[in-house]
DNA sequence: ATACCATTGTTTTTT
DNA sequence: ACAATGGTAT
């Protein structure tokens, strides 16, 4: 048989166990995918049904890879197996079983930011100020319950605090809203799979023997609601097999236990486990560097990666003066790699610890002309244009999405203002309905201000009209119909002034909307065509679904967002104190190790070349700062490295790089580039965000809105200091200089 | 009701 | 520096 032909020992181990529990122990880089996809197809071979296996994975990217290898592998009997993430599956099953929970088939899917309308809402019925009650930390607080199953009823019990004890009337409060908007945000969708199955026994079997043989990708990473899961489809067949890396256990601030999968052998006592440590991706110098850092982690089962492969080359660290010469560096090293030694943009991936890095990077790109594509950061169906038609079509769906209409009963302008809304809301509290329904009922309207009321008419009429289209029309037609019958389009060109970068782009994408409609009009299985299942693809779709191995870019991504993926060339910017390990994870030994694994994760993801920058000075929330090393560098064996830190004279220079400063290259053997010489010479990108400023009494300064003015007063002093400047007509202003965009002239 | 302005907080990572 | 919020003027 070939599937197994192309397998080591332990992975023909991890393929041919069919029956009962099976813990696969996969280091990075061992072949897990292919090991997961043969286990497919010889299962199928093995005569077992493909329906009746279910696979789970942690990203939708993932899901889509598995899909496609399968359906390569063993053809359209592929397509009758059940893949795709946790959420993607509860909701599938949600939607079936809709009849046995307390909402209805066309619920809402609230994302975090409708999350914290709701919050803030409760907020305000409980009188509890947003100070003290954070929506965020709220927002943390309930979602971390709902991954350990915790009711609003069993936290308030266990609360030992007055602020738990609100923050429990909060939760309790927050629930009550969902379901009244008819809504689950995207814990409830794995919670109330859970407390479904835990309901209803009968259920429960259905899918358990439906689903007989199941699989967890990434087992590692499964919070308690998800582990509870898959134990109960799990229970009556014992058939499961978890696919996993303590190591790369990043996701526990969301909520992941790293017990789950440490657990599993006491949780299952006669399972097998299979532990894959032979690495096919990485040269011998990057898996050395990895374990030299991981070794670090003291609460860890000692496991040590090993290949056949070449030492390769050496590590390269570089040390440079701040984040704006760190992106020239990479952009450069990128640009000779690619023509003296083969490489295409796409094999190249700039990994960072925080989303506000990229910018640095991509202005850096830009300069130099290199191709790049951002993931993460802003996503597409977070932009407002999106989220505004989505609305819409949410409100269309389901009526009693209150959150959803009073984000565009007013938008396009219609004369609703909050007032209203807020009138329209207490009514509806106390008539116990949803907005929607109220404003088809004249009577209940009637001490409205008359402009309200004739735009309440007004949008009544509309999206009647659009929901009549409901039964008998293509998603595509719908959504143009409600940009063409709303006036979205125009509105939103307006609001930032038509003709702007940021009009046009809102433009872009709604066209874009668009034909994501019509793609999913094409593709969709037909029993799933229907605006309800389309809006729910939306709402779990990511920017990494669309990763395109055809396009030759080069990728820039967080570490968090590389699992699962692998680059010839690995950048990894930013390894500074504070900042990887980011400052907010560093206190707790717990978090440190996690930030480590994640250092570990970045590391792995090289498959020839591995390339280490920091930068001295950073400018990060509004100001220019000195970071140490990482600590991480410090754990790499030296002799894997090969180091070049900034020189001392390299730094005397930076101090007076006010005007004619540029980027001086570190002396290492590199032709000359291209682009060198723009570097060299021109230095227009390159701003003097970490001079400091002697600011006095009389000076004259620049400010970017309020023009010239002159200081008047000085309060404080060094980072501190705060300034009173005179502008012409404008009066005298009171400004931070460490924030206010001022330039002394 | 709306538009504009100033003050405030905020940045970790994401299905 | 930025976005988001809240207050004030129109």
């Amino acid at each position: 048989m070939d599937i197994l032909s192309q397998l080591n020992q332990e992975q023909i181990t991890a393929v041919t166990c069919t029956e009962g529990p099976l813990l696969i122990v996969a280091g990075a880089g061992s072949g897990k995918t292919r090991v997961l996809v043969s286990r497919g197809a010889y299962f199928i071979e093995q005569g077992i049904k493909p329906n009746n296996i279910l696979a789970i994975t942690f990203t939708n990217k993932a899901a889509n890879e598995m899909k496609e290898r399968m359906l390569n592998m063993v053809g359209l009997a592929a397509e009758y197996m059940w893949v795709g993430t946790f959420h993607a599956i509860c909701l599938k099953i949600l939607r079936r079983e809709y009849e046995y929970c307390c909402f209805d088939r066309n619920f809402s899917i609230y994302d975090d930011h409708d999350q914290q309308i709701v919050i803030k809402k409760c907020l305000a019925e409980l009188e509890l100020t947003e100070k003290a009650y954070h929506p965020r930390a709220v927002a943390s607080e309930i979602s971390k319950s709902k991954n350990q199953l915790i009711t609003p009823e069993q936290y308030k019990n266990a609360a030992m605090d007055v602020w738990r004890e609100n923050v429990g009337k909060i939760y309790k409060s927050y629930k009550h809203k969902l379901s009244q908007n008819n809504a689950l945000d995207f814990d409830d969708i794995i919670m109330e799979t859970v407390l479904l199955f835990q309901r209803e026994p009968k259920r429960l079997e259905v899918y358990q023997d439906r689903f007989k043989y199941i699989l967890v990708d990434e087992y590692q990473d499964t919070n308690h609601a998800q582990y509870k899961l898959i134990n109960l489809l799990a229970a009556k067949w014992q058939n499961i097999c978890v696919v996993g890396d303590p190591d790369q256990s990043i996701y526990g601030w969301r909520g992941a236990d790293i017990g789950n999968i440490l657990d599993f052998e006491k949780d299952y006592p006669n399972c097998q486990i299979v532990n894959l440590e032979r690495n096919y991706r990485s040269t011998k110098n990057i898996l050395s560097v990895a374990n030299g850092v991981i070794e670090n982690n003291t609460k860890r089962k000692p496991k040590k990666l090993w290949t056949e492969a070449e030492a390769g080359a050496l590590i390269s660290y570089r040390e440079l003066p701040d984040e704006r010469s760190e992106a020239s560096y990479v952009a450069e090293t990128i640009f000779d790699l690619r023509q003296n030694q083969k490489f295409t943009y796409r094999d190249f991936a700039i990994l960072y610890r925080t989303n506000a890095q990229s910018r640095s990077l991509e202005d850096v790109l830009i300069k130099y002309g290199l191709p790049y594509k951002i993931f993460g950061g802003m996503r597409f169906y977070e932009r407002k244009e999106i989220k505004d038609i989505m609305a819409y079509l949410r409100l269309l769906v389901n009526p009693a999405d209150n959150v959803s209409l009073g984000r565009i009963i007013n938008f396009p302008r219609r004369g609703i203002g909050s007032t209203s809304l807020a009138k329209l809301a207490a009514i509806a509290t106390a008539a116990q309905s949803s907005i929607y329904d109220l404003l088809a009922d004249d009577e209940l309207l009637l001490d409205m201000g008359g402009s309200a009321k004739r735009g309440i008419s007004k949008f009544y009429a509309l999206m009647e009209s659009l929901r009549a289209m409901l039964t008998d029309s293509s998603i595509t037609c719908i959504v143009k119909e409600v940009i063409a019958k709303t006036g979205l389009r125009e509105a939103l060109e307006e609001e930032n002034g038509k003709g702007s970068v940021e009009a046009e782009s809102r433009l872009e994408n709604i066209d874009e909307f668009i034909s994501v409609a019509a793609q999913f009009d094409q593709t969709a299985e037909e029993e799933a065509k229907n605006l309800t299942d389309f809006l729910a693809q939306l709402s779990l779709a990511t920017d990494m679904d669309n990763w395109q191995e055809a396009d030759d870019y080069i990728s820039l991504l967080t570490l968090h967002a590389t699992k699962g993926l692998e680059f010839p060339v690995v950048f990894i910017t930013g390894l500074e104190e504070q900042v990887f390990p980011h400052s907010r994870a560093m206190l707790e030994e717990r978090e440190l190790e996690e930030e480590r694994r994640l250092c570990y994760v970045g590391i792995t993801r090289a498959q020839k070349h591995l390339y280490l920058t920091r930068a001295k000075s950073r400018f990060l929330k509004g100001q220019s700062q000195i970071y140490r090393e990482s600590r991480f560098v410090k754990e790499i064996p030296e002799e894997y490295l090969d180091a070049q830190r900034i020189s001392a004279d390299f730094w005397h220079d930076k101090a007076d790089f006010g005007t004619g400063y540029a980027w001086k290259k570190p002396p290492i053997k590199q032709k000359t580039s291209m682009y060198s010489s723009s570097i060299d010479s021109g230095n227009d990108g390159l701003t003097n965000t970490a001079k400091k400023q002697i600011i006095n009494v009389g000076d004259k300064v620049q400010h970017a809105k309020f023009g010239t003015g002159m200081v008047v007063k000085t309060k404080g002093s060094a980072d501190d200091l705060e300034i009173s400047v005179a502008f012409p007509g404008q009066g005298i202003k009171n400004l931070m200089l460490r924030y206010a965009p001022i330039k002394k002239i």
